[in-house]
Parts: structure tokens; C-alpha cells; sequence
DNA sequence: ATATTTTTATGCGACTTCGCAAATAATTCT
DNA sequence: AGAATTATTTGCGAAGTCGCATAAAAATAT
């Protein structure tokens, strides 16, 4: 259940991290053989980068080799197949998200109102969904997990632990905001968490289809403003 | 404006329609070569199905010739590329999705509440997005669309269209409801059809991800009651 | 120093995917 | 009947995609 796939890549948990620039020199660790040439990280930002734009079939193993320098054996050494390198990616994404609203998503009864927060929520989405690209590519994960959860099994299973974390996170949130006295009676924890869902996905597919930060701000204002009256 | 694609296929526009069961005869037209052993609605049919399940980029000419019975390069003749055969199953797909919502979707200010109208409208597509299949699919247009957007201009372009129309669609009816007095003052056509927009990209995504029909109804009777209490 | 371990580099082979061209078939026009 | 038109069939070729195998390189262990 928390572990959904016991792969042979656990090891690599421990690799050395380099979070610093780009290098290209292991950062520490004495394990045993030559070290690795590339930071792995770095190397999974660029492939979500890819991922995000052409989606998880159409950006072949030669595309992530070419843009990373890495060949093609080494990616499959350090992280498997495409599949493993894609929700590695996207796990990666997901993560760097949380911990944007982890700031943001508490309620301690005092200080901002409801509207307040969850304005600061979308305008995070919007930022991640907006980027500084020319063109907004939207969610990286929903936009290109859609397509292919009936055909990927991991993928599929990463969808529904995605949505499944969103529900508890906002159904949580608003149960604490309601014990603290911030929500008004009509206003049920579960309803509103599928609210703030349907509102998410709205923003999300409009970015992809090309709606800049101005347009989904408007969009969030309102509907807050509609939904936290 | 009106015709993105001037291409060189427009002639098949008034090709012989089969309406009927999948026959291989052409049905009338009296054209001047030979004529087509295959319906064209019978193959864009399928090749819905093909793309539903394994999205743009995954499903090849070659799925499609082999599902289909037709040889590659009469698919290339009758539709012409992948992007076009794609393009006009997806229209097929919306429009007769739309047909079915042209007779749920009017208020003329007597019978239905506001609210039994949503709901039939979420019963519509729900059904659309659960389907018959053992794991339902989520909308074919959507899951799909966003996934290929960012490289591909006609699905681009067919997205921005789905959204605009979407829009244009439910606020004109919300208008029209507002002018017959079905709408509180609180209630403005523009938010109305952000939160609609929401629900429904909340549905397909969850349906996408395996929520089954009951589960989906339930979310949706739910959020409408909050909507229209 | 030598052995062991791990990564890297290179390349092959099989398969897929797609566009295109040439030959054949079926129908209408004159 | 013969010409013209349109569809179908068959097959080739180029490019892409991926897994794998082999040899070389860079580090540690003994």
C-alpha cells in the first residue's frame, strides 16, 4: 500500500545528491565502484521538463538521453525504463508542489480568513501551472497522467494516490478549519474539497490550453469569492 | 477563422454516409471512381475507441488499419494524416455528445429546477465518461487533448474551441435562466460556469482514474445541491 | 598491485511507424 | 467498348525506438 511497486531500483535511494548547480562530480558517499557522471536530479528535472511538454509517449528515451547527455544504458542503470523515469519525475514535481502548500494549507483559527488562503493555494497552482514559459503548460502530472492511466498500471496507481492525497489533505484542512470555527454549517468538509478539486482542474486545463496568469487569477478570484462568500 | 484547415480532403465532405449497420457497400452518391469498400463513420468509430484508450501519440496507423479491417494508405486517402483522423473522431465524439445535451440543456423559465437540470446534464456525462467498459475511461476529448496540446496546433486549436464553446454554451443558458428568475441574485452566469466547468473536469478526471458510477453521481449530486440549494 | 564493483561508451539487432510509389480493381463518363 | 477517375493492395525504404551485450574506464577493497 505505501510501497506500491518493490522495485530493484531502492538502492539508489541513498545516491549521493548533489543539490547544489549542475556538476557533473559525484558530491560524497564511498560506495564501492566508478561514480556516477551525472546528478540525478538534475537529470530528472530536464526529463519532467520533457514529459511536460510532449506528454509520456511521445518523449522517447533518445529525446531524455540527448537533452541530458547521459546515454541511454546509463539512464536505464539509474533509474529503469521509461515508466520508472517518468514517475520518478513526477514524484519528484509532486513533491516540490506539497511543500509549497505545506506553507500555506493550515488553519489555526486565527489570522487569515478561509478566502484568504485558499486564494494563496491557487495562486501557487497558477504559478506552477503558468510558469515563466512562453506558452503555459499546465499540470505536469494531470495533463499527461490522464492519457495514459488505462494503459500504464504505475501510472494509473500514481493517479489515484495523487487524488486520493489531495482529498485527505483538503477534507483534513477543512475539518480543522470547521472545528476552528471558520466554516459556516452549510459548508461541508467533503463537498467543499470536491469544490476546490473541480475548481483545480478547471485552472489546470485552461493553462494547458493557453490561458495566461492574469485570465486563471480572475477565474480563482471569482470563484472563491463565490465559494467563501 | 471558420475553417482552420484548408486541406485537400474537403471533397469527402458530402462522401456516401452509412447510417446504417456497418456494411462495406457505399450507400448512394454517384461519384466517378470506385467506390469506398469501408464506412467512414465505422472506422472514425473505432479509432475513437483506440484513442480513448491509449491516447494520440500510443495509437498508431497501424492500430487503426488492423482494428478497422482498412489498409494504411486508404485510411491516409479517406482522412489523411493521424492528427486529421484524430481530429475528426474527436468532432464526431463532441457532437454527438452535444446532441444529447441540446435537449437537457434549456430553461424556459417553467418545469425543472435549476438544480434537475444540472443534475441530468451530469447524468449525461457521466454516463458518457463510465461507459460500458469494465474500467470506466474518463471523456475521450479531454484525457486525451490536453496531453497532445502543447505540440500539436490543431488539437491546440480544437481544445481552445471545446473551452470556448463549453463557456459560451452554459452562460448563455445561465442567462437565459437568469432571465426567467430561476437564478438568485447571488448567482452570476460567469462563476456559475467557472464552478460547471470544475465539476465536470472533476469528473473525468476521476472517472479516468477508475471512479466508478456511483461514486461519480454521488459527487455530482453533492456539489450540485451546494450549487443550487 | 590485483581483484572487485559500478558506471560509461559503443554498437548491434529487432521491431515499429510512417510516407510513398506502383500495380491492380471497380465504377462512371462519352 | 474504351477512357477517365477513384480505391485498394502490396511492398519498399527511411527514420525512430528500445533492449541488450560487450568492452573500456574509474573508483574501492584486499
Amino acid at each position: 500500500m505505501d510501497d506500491p511497486k518493490p522495485t530493484e531500483l531502492m538502492f539508489d535511494m541513498d545516491a549521493p545528491v548533489c543539490h547544489g548547480l549542475g556538476d557533473t562530480q559525484a558530491c560524497s558517499g564511498k560506495k564501492r565502484g566508478r561514480p556516477r557522471a551525472f546528478c540525478t536530479e538534475a537529470v530528472l528535472e530536464t526529463a519532467l521538463e520533457l514529459f511536460w511538454m510532449k506528454g509520456f509517449a511521445a518523449t522517447s528515451l533518445d529525446d531524455i538521453s540527448a537533452a541530458t547527455g547521459v546515454s541511454r544504458p546509463s539512464l536505464a542503470a539509474a533509474f529503469g525504463d521509461k515508466e520508472a523515469i517518468y514517475i520518478k519525475a513526477m514524484e519528484r514535481y509532486q513533491e516540490d508542489l506539497r511543500s509549497q502548500l505545506d506553507g500555506v494549507l493550515t488553519c489555526n483559527g486565527e489570522g487569515d480568513s478561509m478566502r484568504a488562503i485558499i486564494d494563496r493555494y491557487f495562486d501557487i497552482m497558477i504559478a506552477a501551472y503558468t510558469g515563466e514559459q512562453d506558452h503555459p503548460l499546465g499540470c505536469a502530472f494531470m495533463c499527461t497522467a490522464l492519457n495514459e492511466a488505462p494503459q500504464h498500471e504505475s501510472i494509473l496507481e500514481m493517479l489515484q494516490a495523487t487524488i486520493e492525497g489531495f482529498d485527505r489533505r483538503f477534507q483534513s484542512f477543512f475539518e480543522g478549519a470547521r472545528y476552528f470555527g471558520c466554516l459556516r454549517g452549510d459548508q461541508d468538509p467533503k463537498v467543499l474539497t470536491q469544490m476546490i478539486s473541480g475548481l483545480t482542474s478547471n485552472l489546470l486545463m485552461r493553462a494547458r490550453a493557453g490561458a495566461g496568469r492574469k485570465e486563471l487569477t480572475d477565474i480563482a478570484r471569482a470563484t472563491t469569492a463565490f465559494l467563501f462568500p
